[in-house]
Parts: structure tokens; C-alpha cells; sequence
DNA sequence: CATAATTGTTAGCCAAGGCTAAACTATTTG
DNA sequence: CAAATAGTTTAGCCTTGGCTAACAATTATG
């Protein structure tokens, strides 16, 4: 229960759906459906994600700089690494370091390549970077390839000219 | 656990970010909070987005519909009915069907706003529609007023012209 | 108008992702 | 090298948001 700020931006101007049908229902269905789905892997691929960060960044990925980067208990942390391991994301030995496996690192990829994009798009759309860092972590589990071809494309007309 | 489409769109061309500094710990954390705080509120509203909009195109707002839209049992609506009851956005008497508070009504317009902003604004972008209304779907409860006024802005210039 | 069909509720289950407290391991340092 | 500190794990608790199955109320129909 809180947003970051209450007041909207004005109103739709001349773009108003509200008089939309509402969609036909199997449709409405796969709406929520992706939505639940996504927010299913969403955690998973930013504990991907940031464990490949840390590594390139750091050199290794320990628990402790997850909890802390993640604003979150240790013990947090601990439960869901041994997730991703069963889920064959990472490999860890007690009281080691982390490493990603293939299929971590190719999650990681794809996450990190979608996360910049979205974070490129906003800056090139003209958001201020504190402001765009925060939404590209959010939006980036829901944009479908088709709208980050889009937005890649956006971003490379406004810096190619 | 599942994508709808693995194939990444090629490469950030001349964007990497992937040498970029990790964020500061303060800020990183503060991403990932309002990702959290955004998931708490996320259903919530988008069952009171639903409800408002049944009403208003249906001129009543039954659980039977609400699930049946969500793609969710009637027990898990009859729940969250429950639930926003306690909040104070909906008012319902048993068997009957339901109605907004001011508080859930003013809810709804604000979701609906920000539902419609995005998926114009990518609608405006060329992405095609049935996946403008998926990806909507998922990042409304992401996007930032600031980013708002700005797809807003943009909205506007592609449309009056 | 009695019964069938539809709609709504309740109870009880499960998994995920938080938490704290306590126990254990590793590392640093006096 | 022993003790203190830092890092990790485990146990056990809580809330959310799903589910199914059983029951209750309302509405439709023969």
C-alpha cells in the first residue's frame, strides 16, 4: 500500500479508452495469465541478475552483498539460493561463493540485455536517469520482444543523429 | 517459470551498459524496494481497475465475471473480495454484487488512467496491439508519473500531427 | 412452485517470499 | 593459535494468493 506519488499526470487528452469495450474474455484471461507468469520469475531472474553483476563487478557473489543489495534478511537470501539451485541456476558449496551454470549465465544475459535496453529506452525517451533506473527494474519483466525491438530501434535513431 | 519467446532481439548496439558501475548500495536497494512496494499494491489494483470497469460497462460487478476475466476460482475472488473490503475500496453484501468506495473509485480512475497512457503510448510507438494491451498490462504498476507525462507528451506528438 | 443450475462462501490445503532468533563455519586479529 | 567478528544456514513463524471440495443462497425453468 503506498505509490510513490498520488497525483496524475493531468489526463488522457483525446486519447480516452474508458469507452473501450472491455476485451473479448480469453484475451482478458492470457492478459492476467502472462502478468502472474511473469511475476513468477521475476525475483528468480533479478537473483540471476544481479549474482552475474557482482561477479563481473566484483569478482564473486557472495550472500551477504545480495542481502544488502537487495535490501533484504540474510537469511532471505540463503532460502532462495538453495532455490535457484534446484532450479539449476547456480551451483554453491555451504559458506562459499556463488557461480551461475550455463543456464544461469544465459538468464542473466538476457535479463541484464533486456534491463539496458529498457533503461536506454527511457533515457532516450527524455526520463531522468534516478527516475528511469527505478522504473527499467520494474517494466523489465514485462516488455515482450516485440516492444524491446521497438524501443532498440527508438534508442538507436535518437543517438545515431 | 516460462517466457513467452526466448529469442533476444540481437544486441544493445553501441549501449552497453554491462561495464556500467554497479549502482550504490542505498540506491540499488531503494530500486528493488519499490519493486516490492509495486507488487503489493499490483493485484490489488488491478482488481479494482476490473471491478470498475465492469460496472461501468456492464452496469454491475459480479465475482462469477471477475473471475471468470481474471482467470482465477470464484473461491480466490470471493477471498480477495474479502480483502478489499477490509481495505476499504469495495462494499459488498453477500450474493449481491458490488460497488467502489470513493476510495476504490478514485483507485480505479487512477489505474485506468495510467492503464491507458501506457498502452496508447505504445500503441503510438508501433507496437501492435494485442501485445501493446499484454505489455500494458504488466507495466502500468511500474512506470513512474514522471515517465507518465512524458509518454503522455509523446502520445500527443505523434497523434497531433 | 419445486427442483435444477448458477453463483457465492467457507474450510482447509499449498508454495513463495518475507522475517527473527539461534546455531554453525570461516576469517581476522591480538 | 585462541578468541572475536563476520558470514551462512536452519528452524520456525507469518501473510498472500492460488487451489479444491463441500455447502449455502439465489435465480431460472419444466
Amino acid at each position: 500500500m503506498s505509490n510513490r506519488d498520488q497525483s496524475l499526470p493531468h489526463t488522457v487528452s483525446g486519447t480516452s479508452n474508458s469507452g473501450d469495450a472491455l476485451p473479448p474474455i480469453g484475451e482478458h484471461v492470457r492478459q492476467y495469465e502472462t502478468v502472474r507468469n511473469a511475476h513468477e520469475t521475476e525475483l528468480i531472474e533479478d537473483y540471476v541478475e544481479l549474482i552475474g553483476d557482482l561477479i563481473q563487478h566484483r569478482g564473486e557473489a557472495r550472500a551477504a552483498d545480495i542481502a544488502s543489495r537487495m535490501g533484504v534478511s540474510q537469511a532471505t537470501v540463503s532460502k532462495m539460493i538453495r532455490r535457484l539451485n534446484e532450479l539449476g541456476l547456480v551451483t554453491s558449496k555451504p559458506y562459499r561463493s556463488l557461480f551461475l551454470t550455463e543456464e544461469g549465465q544465459k538468464m542473466a544475459e538476457v535479463s541484464r540485455a533486456r534491463h539496458d535496453i529498457v533503461l536506454h529506452f527511457l533515457r532516450a525517451l527524455g526520463v531522468n536517469d534516478h527516475t528511469a533506473r527505478i522504473d527499467a527494474e520494474g517494466m523489465e519483466h514485462h516488455v515482450s520482444n516485440e516492444t524491446l525491438s521497438i524501443m532498440q530501434r527508438f534508442i538507436d535513431q535518437q543517438t545515431q543523429r
